[in-house]
DNA sequence: ATAAAAAAGTTAACGGTGTTAAGTTAACAG
DNA sequence: CTGTTAACTTAACACCGTTAACTTTTTTAT
């Protein structure tokens, strides 16, 4: 006895009641978990109602990630507002890592996983807005410190700056979660590779490396 | 009329008849097209043949990566006879690399895609023999350079050295095999991510970074 | 030589997946 | 009171990995 029909409000909270399921079997039992029947039985639905909502699987995962997504961003424009320029550098660094580090299928799906040539059809984060981007933060603060001649003289693109820093805690945090449970590896502690990689990679980026903490 | 008694000849013929079929799916199309359906069909076979050779997906899959990634490290063997320490280093990095650009498929199943508890039990690769493994050549390098005295003094942790390399460059890496082709990341020239990739963490890292050419 | 065993394949099936088509029921609009 | 439409269901399609049961051939043992 299911139809009735329902005030936009309603509607909206299936919503979210469909995507909190989903993300709480993405978090707890992986991506391999979440299978659109096994969300909708969750929630005592049938499956095909989930498609009433998104438009497929791809389309459910991609909201369950946009929306913490977006609290990554707004904890880097908190970071934004720290006074020095390395300093905000390496806590977003920072933050990044603790984020992805402690949502490890997120980032997995997000940076992880390659996807079809555009999925910005699919996710509602604006891409290059401050607001909601953490890579255009990255940017925006790179771009600072390279105009205030902090970088070696011989590095002229600051967009390849951002990149390679995002490259080097990418680097630790995607290892991390692909391979840190692999025994045959002697892993060192995970707070001192995000630290050496920082340090060094500043160091190697920075004109005056002595001035790090 | 299927059944033919096969001498051992036959029977490896097979296996490799089989192996091919799935490496070229997995190289082609990626890892979604590869099913054992497909496979099979590929090569005029039923499904249920390829379990005669292989206990499952996974052991296909990762019988197909073992070989490829002996390349690798028969690759990484020769590197190994270069001169000098840093030399080596840096070859390591760029032969790992091409590597890991030319074979995404691959890198993305051995190094971004995490898996149960140990998969030692399936890949017939000796973890840890130099010969083999392309980790435990990097840290053997690593650790004569460290022995040598050429990383800063207050770094006295090799195998965090090596981590912190190899981190690094699958940083540049894998972010390019993920999201290389997405187009709202005006992303540089891979060649000088890699570049100043591995220029920045030597620096960041060596005593005498003056010495790099 | 004949019977039993083993090998190398096959087809059919199980339980799962994402997704779509068609049907059902309830609420609203005229 | 009759459409229409929204919300939801069941049934189905075409796939998937994997296993069980079966067939046919070859080898081995008596």
């Amino acid at each position: 006895m299911p139809p009735k029909i329902k005030s936009p409000e309603d509607r909206e909270k299936l919503r979210t009641l469909i995507l909190d399921a989903a993300r709480t079997l993405f978090v707890e039992l992986g991506i391999e978990a979440v299978s659109m029947r096994e969300i909708a039985r969750k929630i005592n639905y049938s499956a095909t109602t989930l498609y009433n909502h998104f438009a497929d699987k791809e389309a459910l995962l991609q909201a369950v990630c946009d929306e913490d997504f977006l609290a990554l961003a707004s904890g880097m424009r908190d970071i934004m507002q720290l006074p020095g320029l390395i300093e905000r550098i390496q806590a977003l660094c920072i933050g990044y890592a603790q984020f992805a580090l402690s949502h490890p299928n997120h980032y997995r799906l997000m940076f992880m996983t390659p996807r079809a040539p555009c999925n910005l059809d699919i996710t509602k984060i604006q891409q290059g807005n401050t607001e909601q981007d953490g890579y255009a933060q990255l940017k925006l603060v790179v771009q600072a410190a390279y105009d205030a001649h902090l970088f070696k003289a011989d590095i002229t693109d600051s967009e390849l700056i951002a990149q390679t820093l995002w490259a080097s805690t990418h680097g630790v945090c995607s290892l991390e979660i692909a391979l840190g449970h692999e025994t045959w590896i002697h892993w060192t502690d995970i707070e001192k590779r995000l630290h050496l990689m920082q340090s060094a990679i500043l160091r190697g980026l920075l004109q005056h490396p002595e001035s790090l903490n």
